[in-house]
DNA sequence: TTGTACGCGTTATCAG
DNA sequence: CTGATAACGCGTACAA
């Protein structure tokens, strides 16, 4: 039977709606048959509450919810899981809300914070190039978890995130170890304030230290996708620089550039390293696996709510940042260029 | 300021609540100025509808849920995109429901069409092994966009979906075409009416009808994933036998396989031929580009909605189901053995 | 321990 | 065209 009300039971038992409400809600007051009896008889006629009504009731719901945007990154997924159990662990109900690729991630914010009178939020993924107004209409606690906020203003912004420019420096700063010289670099598109320019730096900076002169004609910039990681492999191998190593900015655009390579005739790891960003699934599986940088994803989640709840708590410790540490997965896409030539 | 109602809003403007929620939700019978006031004064407040009062009161709301089991299945995000833009398109809402690995997707199916009063699902992954018990406590239409429903009995069931047999019969017939006679099975596990079972019964009668005598030893059943793949590679690899090429029953799989063949020294496609299903989009970008079989994602999506919606519309059309065109998209992976020996 | 009655924020009805 | 007011289904004071 469709359209069951909490009514309905308590007719069924014989007893009154509240009492029904007490069974549900395991409240204490309600004598252990009475409970018994009601949640025997919800179960036999298959009722489940109105969720509409219940929130519209408790309002103050302890619920948070986590923004995605970009569905199809396989590597939220996994964090989503995370964030979802360390929410459940707090006693915080966690809801998940895409956001279309088109669509501002914080309208999506401000729009459903107030729809479902969340807590907290948590963003996943987006560019966050935002305008002052916009985030300061945000009236909850958010953290961000792709990009750090250092020098962002507004209301109660906190991140987690990893130090870009410091992960890309060692990286790049690796590849110099193993004896390369000439180093391309290949990324999306360079935004003021965003991750791809701190990466660039980071590069820059380690390239200077080492002696070797920063030359812009190695930058390649693409946008982050497979297709653009075979493009910029192409143009790399016709312009006919000796570059020995590739630094990519996310292991989907160093994915595409192997098979740029592939296709040029230039074999990886033996003609041209190469090196990404994410630690994808896949990345390990690929032949050959590419090496990469990896983010404590399960730290990264439990850090995230963390610092949300914090946040949601006292409301002046706003706007503490997280860098979590990585590590490098070491795999067969890097030759080992010393003791050659 | 936090926890604005339509009150505020009517208050503001000095009119009747009624005026504003004719307002806001297009009514025709109100004053254009009036309108144009509201609406300002909403901007101008920053105010949101609470989503569960609303959704509490016009609980006929056209919504529907989209359950996806596997997330992290990146063939599901694509057409959940395509599954939204659909229904959107019909005037329905459409919301997102990810079940965890571990829950039963029948439960959340009947819970969530309860608690949010939803007018049908669609399903997306899982296994549906179920009973029949269940399914008949469902009460609202239901499409399965995974696995074909004929045979199996239930409340409003259909279903869109390719006719694996047969996909997985014309992909043996298109090896033994190209001159493969030892053709190994690669699946995950095989139960009873499900997908695998069904490919695995294809992928006998192709063998069988061309004068190749089944043998079970070539089946080599694991789990869906990477890791599976690089086992059963090497499994086969250490038995010795004389395959010429593998049919794996998902891109993962065969991904996966790929990298185990590639660590025994085995090299694709040249000492062993190898086919998936799925055409992830990873898969375009391997070295070498797998052979796969693509289903065609946006016409699954849209057959999709549309049945749903027909079974919501007329409650006695149910059980229809519908299966949709696959192609095969040929790359790398394949070697042609005629003309050789 | 239990039941009655009110209110959550919204939309729909109906009388002005 | 507009404004009271009655639902929607549930949780919870408060009274019993």
């Amino acid at each position: 039977m469709a359209g069951m009300t909490i009514k309905d039971i308590a007719k069924k038992c014989h007893v009154g709606v509240s009492t029904v409400s007490r069974a549900m809600n395991n409240h204490p007051d309600i004598n252990p048959e009475t409970k018994e009896k009601i949640l025997k008889a919800i179960e036999e006629a298959n009722y489940v509450p109105n969720n509409s009504a219940r929130n519209l009731k408790r309002n103050d719901a302890k619920a948070i919810a986590v923004l995605v945007k970009g569905i199809g990154n396989t590597f939220f997924s996994e964090l989503v899981g995370i964030l979802e159990r360390e929410c459940e662990k707090k006693g915080y109900s966690c809801i998940l809300q895409y956001v279309d690729e088109q669509e501002d991630e914080w309208d999506v914010a401000i729009r459903v914070g107030k729809e479902k009178r969340l807590r907290g939020l948590v963003f996943l993924g987006g560019s966050f190039s935002q305008s002052q107004e916009k985030i300061s209409q945000m009236e909850i606690p958010c953290v961000l978890s792709t990009i750090c906020t250092v020098g962002m203003p507004g209301a109660s912004l906190a991140s987690v995130s990893v130090d870009d420019f410091k992960e890309s420096y060692k990286m790049t700063e690796y590849l110099i170890g193993l004896g390369h010289k000439k180093i391309a670099f290949f990324c999306g598109q360079i935004k003021e304030n965003g991750v791809i320019k701190k990466r660039l730096c980071g590069y820059q900076q380690a390239l200077e230290e080492a002696g070797i002169p920063y030359d812009s004609t190695l930058v390649y910039e693409g946008k982050v996708d497979y297709d653009s990681g075979i493009e910029l492999a192409r143009k790399l191998c016709n312009e006919n620089k000796d570059v020995t190593a590739v630094v990519a900015t996310a292991d989907i655009l160093a994915i595409g550039a192997m098979k740029g390579f592939y296709e040029q005739g230039v074999s990886v790891p033996n003609d041209i390293s190469i090196v990404g960003f994410d630690d994808l699934e896949i990345s390990k599986y690929l032949t050959p696996g590419l090496t990469t940088v990896r983010q404590e994803i399960s730290q990264k989640g439990e850090k995230a709510v963390e610092l949300l709840l914090d946040n949601i708590q006292d409301a002046d410790m706003t706007k503490r940042e997280v860098i979590i540490p990585v590590s490098l997965s070491r795999r067969e896409s890097v030759r080992d260029m010393r003791g050659e030539e």
